[in-house]
DNA sequence: ATAAAACTGTATCACTTGATAGGATCAGGT
DNA sequence: ACCTGATCCTATCAAGTGATACAGTTTTAT
């Protein structure tokens, strides 16, 4: 019985129930999420999935229904851990949005999510290769996407436009928006495994420490404030 | 024989002799922009190639000696055109800091660049699906992008950090670095046919028209300036 | 005009892909 | 102890892949 596919979902499957079944399932997971990041959707064979996850081939069909059914479940795993990343402080937003906010309040506000957001595309947790995994399904223009996309939307474009155009004082129009997505773009340039042509090669960053990440968070809010300010004359 | 293959490239060859071949390797070429962008090195089949091009299977071993021959040749085909369009303004840059300029020098110049980047990214022209194909070469860890790559550091990113270290006074440290390529993140989030989290996207863009583009290029130029500003003191 | 080269088309190869069939093995409930 | 369903494995399929062999057609040079 295919626990996951398609008619039989949540059907008859009893998670716990084999531990072992469980184990295996999340480590075909997460394995996924690395192999679809380097290879791409249809570059990553079911069998080097297969391989990679130390199990045999029909196990993907097994548990997922089918290799689209795994690549859903791997962007539903990403999804989950961008919900409990960013979901706080959309929330914060949200709240600080429904009061009668003060301007440096709204840029505060703005500032704390950006922090969120650079940690978010900076971050090695969790679901490894999760950054490279979107910016694939992204231009592999999955529709399974949908879901990240809208939830993306929800959790951090939303509220920072929201922000950008109270704190301006003008209603949510296209320069409000292009200002807020400009500034998220800052943050973006320095993505975790970006590409070749991101901030972090043209800085000869191998990777992000601690230290880097305060440098830039610092940066970013800086010019961040000086667009905000510089707009609001 | 094969004009492309990698023993005879150049050996035989002589182009303009057949006008018929010539146009036909053109098609090809241009074609294989749009279909690579679409479906990804993998995606894109030989015999999708052939299809839209109008031409026959073995065309495509024929005029670029294989897939990979052909993708490679993709490549230089956008590389000519990146080149067209920005080596001006790099070449303006570089003499620029050659002598002895002001900051507000410096600052109009690097607005020039960021123009000059914006258009390039937005842009519809010669190549079509460029903007995308590259997207794609870049996530796919495509081996033939390093001279592209070169290329994009060459005429873009070194010139703006260049620009953007002079301004600000100081040398060019991972501060300088950093401003220079959030500055160009800005404008990266606007570009041609990117992915669904784009900012086009976001604002309800289905294209950038030239008025849609003014507004984006006032608006970067303003918070460019802020930045740049604010950095100063 | 005629040979040589450039170009085009059909048929086919060896290989990899995602998926499945069908049986063996394991764990939990009675 | 034993049965049932969950889990895992070997072997295999049909479809699609990039590439080639080879014959036919067109263009150019002499």
């Amino acid at each position: 019985m295919q626990p996951n596919s398609p008619e039989t979902v949540s059907l008859r499957y009893r998670p716990g129930t084999h531990a072992k079944g469980e184990d295996t399932l999340r480590r075909i997971l997460e394995v996924a999420i690395e192999v679809f990041a380097e290879e791409g959707y249809e570059g990553a064979s079911t069998r080097t999935l297969a391989d990679r996850a130390k199990v045999n081939l029909p196990a993907i069909q097994y548990y997922f229904g089918s290799k689209e059914g795994l690549y859903r479940a791997a962007i539903d795993h990403i999804a989950k851990f961008v919900e409990s990343r960013m979901a706080a402080l959309a929330a914060q937003a949200e709240t600080l949005l429904a009061g009668d906010p003060t301007p440096d309040e709204l840029l505060r506000m703005l500032l704390a999510m950006l922090d969120g957001f650079v940690d978010l595309v900076t971050t090695d947790d969790a679901p490894p290769s999760a950054c490279l995994f979107i910016t694939r399904a992204e231009v592999e223009d999955a529709t399974a996407l949908d879901a990240l996309h809208n939830q993306m939307m929800r959790l951090v474009s939303q509220p920072c436009m929201d922000l950008v155009a109270r704190a301006l004082g003008r209603p949510l129009d296209d320069e409000a928006k292009i200002r807020a997505s400009a500034i998220l773009g800052q943050a973006l340039m320095f993505k975790k495994k970006g590409t070749k042509m991101g901030a972090c090669p043209l800085l000869g960053w191998d990777a992000i420490n601690e230290t880097r990440l305060q440098t830039l968070k610092t940066i970013l809010r800086e010019q961040t404030t000086a667009i905000i300010r510089a707009a609001m004359d």
